[in-house]
DNA sequence: ATGGCCTGTTACATATTGATACATACAGTG
DNA sequence: CACTGTATGTATCAATATGTAACAGGCCAT
């Protein structure tokens, strides 16, 4: 079953030469004029990712993306007008997950759209529990850190953390790749996107807060860092239920 | 005798132009133009790396890279379109090691080829704990020294050792080859790469400082001088765990 | 609007690392 | 053995990287 792509865009003539272009690459499109009419399809039709143009009738694709965002994590690419970097600053705030400048090259909407589509179906390993053993062995009691995807939801030593998003997001990506050093800049892109500012603190300060939490009485972490490098999760992954 | 690098791309011309760049810096290069012949190529000469193209006749890059992770931590190289900043991400989820933007210098890949090598090498096996018997003889409670590569972690007697990033690298580089001679080059090289200074007193630094950290009580010590021609681990390995 | 939460920035405290400098150890010489 | 040139040990300094408290702006639900 291809993947379904919905296009909410007016230019009819560009509907068509995606749709056909689309069929080559396994992909089938969804066409919508008006932004009204995208949003019906869009609850309708559930299509695994949206390619939302920034000029349209009745509101422009900033609201339209920040609408669609309420409801749904789809992933949305935008289609910016020639090089407005400002507009892709906008949109990555809004929540879009990539953009291309028009005019493009119908092969490199396709590119794009199948790496938004490959990344979309990785994030959604379904109901898979991340469990990892506890790292204190003092305490017999400890079950460790549990991530549980479908929830959004993590628990060390069988107590809820109250993580915010992102930290769910910085804790799940790091526990996803255990002994393997990831950059700022890995987590960077992985997090937010594509246009980052390459000079900021932020993910320092991501993983202190999450430090913080994850710190029970320990006074050992499962987020290491290596000095010039980036960051790593340490932990032996545990088999779902314990013994 | 030299590292053999798989290159899996269906440009010939590529894979002449590497063959004959990688002679130079003592790399041996295997070239598959499809994926199945890449896995296979995988199966029986077991390269050292795998250099892995996004663009491939009968599969892309992203799925050949997770179908080797299903069953080999080979390091893996992925050559991205230009700048597709996204497919970095995809292929982090899928266990790649490093990327590389096409097009590309042959020296810069040679350079992260190299690197990747390097860590490889240094990388103990997952999960192996390396144990040494204690240097003491008066203290019978010792345990000694422990390295636990999953939680990269040393410990000494028990008591966990408060290692810097490349204190804990470097004990883990001597005691992974106990009972040998390490020129300073041979440890820059390991640790540090290509890019270094040739003359440098950086390594002496840095085992006076782990020497200290190791050093309790004993007078005696696990790292040994070997005057005007480097260092060597002493050490009696230990069978796992310990009563 | 108001207040609370989330998130990034600024600013400063610490930690890590390599260079310099000097003390000491070693090997070879007479 | 004393002397010399070189290699090594390490204290101290400086540059850079990282940790985190405090602050500020944005967003969202009242």
């Amino acid at each position: 079953m291809p993947d379904q792509v919905l296009l909410i865009d007016d230019d009819e003539a560009l509907a068509e030469l995606l749709a056909a272009y689309f069929q080559r690459y396994e992909l089938s499109l969804l066409a919508a004029s008006r932004p009204s009419q995208g949003m019906a399809l869009l609850r309708q039709r559930r299509p695994q990712a949206v390619i939302l143009d920034v000029m349209l009738p009745e509101k422009d694709g900033f609201e339209v993306c920040r609408d669609i965002r309420r409801d749904s994590h789809v992933p949305i690419l935008m289609l910016t007008a020639r090089g407005e970097l400002s507009d892709r600053v906008v949109g990555l705030e809004l929540g879009a997950d990539d953009y291309l400048a028009k005019p493009f090259e119908p092969r490199e909407l396709v590119a794009r759209m199948q790496s938004l589509l490959r990344r979309a179906r990785l994030e959604h390993p379904p109901g898979e529990l991340l469990c990892f053993k506890g790292l204190d062995f003092k305490g017999p009691g400890s079950k460790g850190l549990e991530i549980d995807p479908n929830l959004q939801q993590a628990s060390l030593g069988g107590r809820p953390l109250a993580l915010t998003t992102s930290e769910y997001q910085l804790l799940m990506l790091l526990a996803r790749h255990p002994n393997q050093v990831l950059s700022r800049d890995d987590i960077m892109q992985a997090l937010k996107g594509n246009e980052v500012e390459i000079f900021s603190r932020a993910i320092d300060i991501s993983v202190s807060r999450l430090r913080q939490k994850l710190k029970q009485q320990h006074g050992d972490q499962y987020i290491k860092t290596v000095w010039g490098r980036g960051y790593t999760f340490v932990g032996e992954a545990a088999s779902g239920a314990e013994p």
